[in-house]
DNA sequence: ACTGAAATATACCGGAG
DNA sequence: CTCCGGTATATTTCAGT
């Protein structure tokens, strides 16, 4: 299903995903229709799902960032799944096995801020926090 | 320095990093030399880092994600950092505040392999695996 | 998977507001 | 300083092989 030709594609585009069709093809030796009709099958078949930027949100005055580990109380799981889409600080949400059973990404201007995100999140389950320092890979 | 238009535009390139300037151009109402140059803008600001494909890795047969917290031992710290970098099933790594000081987002293809790179990283420290079930956002 | 050719898009520069 | 046209160059797209 996916061949040598689209990992190396792959690998191209986790790279830059903006580098036209041309460009990626000089890269690997292939013509740009080829590689064209490649990444078109690779979304196709939804091995590639979108393309996102890769943004600095330090400069963008979101200073803080942190993972939140919630235990969902008991009945309130479906109602906290649906909340979670609508609270654009929460970037990403995993559900997870262990103690605590959702697993979140977030992302906030200030102390304030994150207080504020919490005391929302309070009414769904117990929360753990584990702010981040820097970004080491 | 970031002012509304150019936000719009981060906003469009989030959602689609690969359309083309004429394309997000007719998206906000501004020609595409506009568009260029604001993204070039961004770019050289570093406020926009790279662009990303969002890949489904379910279908890449890595079947397995979680998020590693490690409690590194004393000493370790930057021969860990050093060496994060070169385990390519760590995706993401980050240095929090806690009781553990590590954040790791790892990719794997099975239980077995989940296991050896636990083995290589209890060189480094206490590991707690958050085993995922699903991506809910 | 490649070629060729028409339709689009980009890069660059000069000029307007 | 940002935006917009004009144009030469490059890319995309689609047909046929």
């Amino acid at each position: 299903m996916v061949d040598k030709i689209d990992v190396k594609i792959l690998e191209v585009l986790k790279n830059n995903s903006r580098l036209s069709f041309a460009e990626i093809g000089r890269m690997i030796n292939l013509s740009p229709s080829s590689v064209r009709e490649r990444i078109q099958k690779l979304e196709d078949s939804q091995i590639i799902l979108g393309y996102n930027v890769n943004l600095n949100y330090k400069l963008l005055e979101y200073d803080l960032e942190a993972f939140i580990l919630v235990k969902v109380f008991h009945g309130k799981l479906t109602s906290f799944l649906n909340v979670l889409n609508h609270i654009e600080e929460i970037v990403e949400a995993h559900r997870i096995i262990g103690n605590q059973n959702v697993h979140l990404k977030v992302l906030l201007k200030n102390q304030i801020h994150l207080q504020e995100l919490i005391d929302r999140l309070m009414a769904f389950g117990d929360t753990q926090t584990l702010l981040v320092l820097s970004k080491v890979k």
